[in-house]
DNA sequence: GGAATTTAATACCGATCGGTAATTTATTTT
DNA sequence: AAAATAAATTACCGATCGGTATTAAATTCC
């Protein structure tokens, strides 16, 4: 009846998987232990291992799933065919949205990823620097279509603005991780939008 | 010919304590054990517990002596004269030089405390949440001046503004910790100070 | 010089860490 | 039913953790 021929899991690899992110996605690298883990998941120790590798790995795809998560609202975002200041309006209110959500223990794992480098092997660091580093260059490509279009001074610097606006999602997973509440991660977001120039007035 | 009557002490508590910050610094509360500290500050595990007590009570103060040891420099910014476009482009500027410093290990110790609270007590999470709350009050008291000097559209929100600015500094803080140089650094600022009207003109 | 005192240095404690070997249980195949 | 296989379970490993008891060394007061 099974699939293969030994003893049925006891717990999907899948699941396991999700609740394994959830706790170092709360916790961190150093703060999450593997008999943490196991408990929270309901997988013993050496099943952990058998599945997913040592505690590097499995922090490594953790991660990888939550980047894969967040994927597809972030793809349908820059998609979207308005125009650059809505677009720039609604990834940042996506971000504050997904940081205050319930099931959201703290702040934005990616950005926790990049700065607890403190207490994490270093290819975990990277690892987490090279998912920001993905969204970052698939944000410079949008601005330099809007720019193209007439959207922005010949003379803006799409890079700069580029690192701005990366910059601001680094700042609202800080300030949410810290407890900043949602009117205040607005409010930083209305601030930042006004960088860019009125809506309807492409020349100048 | 010494102060007290015993055996002379070996390493001076101050320099000690100043070694214990850049580890602190540099690695995080759990990244640093005891043993790390003592062998780099050269004072033996119990003479640790006996001058400053157990981690916990040395984290707290060696953050609290980078939060001394910045606050100078942070004192006399404030107190510049000139317009407010200048005093935030100097502030800004002083924390993205103080990051790329080479006795800077990793980003603003402050920042790395804020989301650390992965893996450490949670005391010290609000702690290092305390001392970014005391210069964002700051900010917001200078900034109000700055719109009762009539720099600001009266229209202008004071506490969003605040956030907005005291939100750049944990982007600089985690942007410097990832690797960021100071070219990127100095282009998010430039962005960022766009948010304010142009200098001279004071009336709307 | 000897008692008192303050520090340094060593060794050690129980607990927990990441990781694994050995065994037991449950299922499929022959 | 017996062999084979895969997973769960238990117990355990050496290393390191934060923290401390104990002992040795260096100074000052009497």
């Amino acid at each position: 009846m099974g699939s293969g021929r030994g003893r049925p899991r006891k717990s999907d690899p899948g699941e396991v998987l999700d609740k394994a992110m959830e706790l170092f996605w709360e916790r961190g690298f150093e703060g999450t232990s593997m008999n943490d883990l196991s408990c929270a998941t309901g997988m013993a120790k050496p099943g952990l291992y058998a599945n997913f590798g040592d505690k590097e790995a499995l922090y490594a795809k953790a991660l990888a799933r939550y980047f894969e998560r967040t994927a597809p609202e972030f793809d349908e975002i820059f998609q979207s065919p308005g125009p650059l200041k809505d677009f720039l309006r609604l990834y940042l209110e996506s971000i504050a949205a997904s940081l205050n959500r319930k099931d959201c223990p703290g702040g934005c794992f990616m950005v926790n990823a990049m700065v607890d480098c403190a207490s994490q092997p270093a290819s975990l660091e990277s690892l987490g620097r090279d998912m920001h580093e993905t969204r970052r260059a698939a944000l410079l490509k949008r601005i330099r279509e809007a720019q193209r279009g007439g959207e922005l001074p010949a003379g803006a610097d799409p890079k700069a603005l580029t690192d701005f606006f990366s910059g601001q999602s680094l700042a609202l997973g800080v300030m949410a991780r810290s407890g900043a509440d949602k009117k205040t991660l607005q409010g930083l977001i209305d601030v930042a939008l006004t960088v860019l120039p009125e809506e309807g007035m492409s020349g100048g």
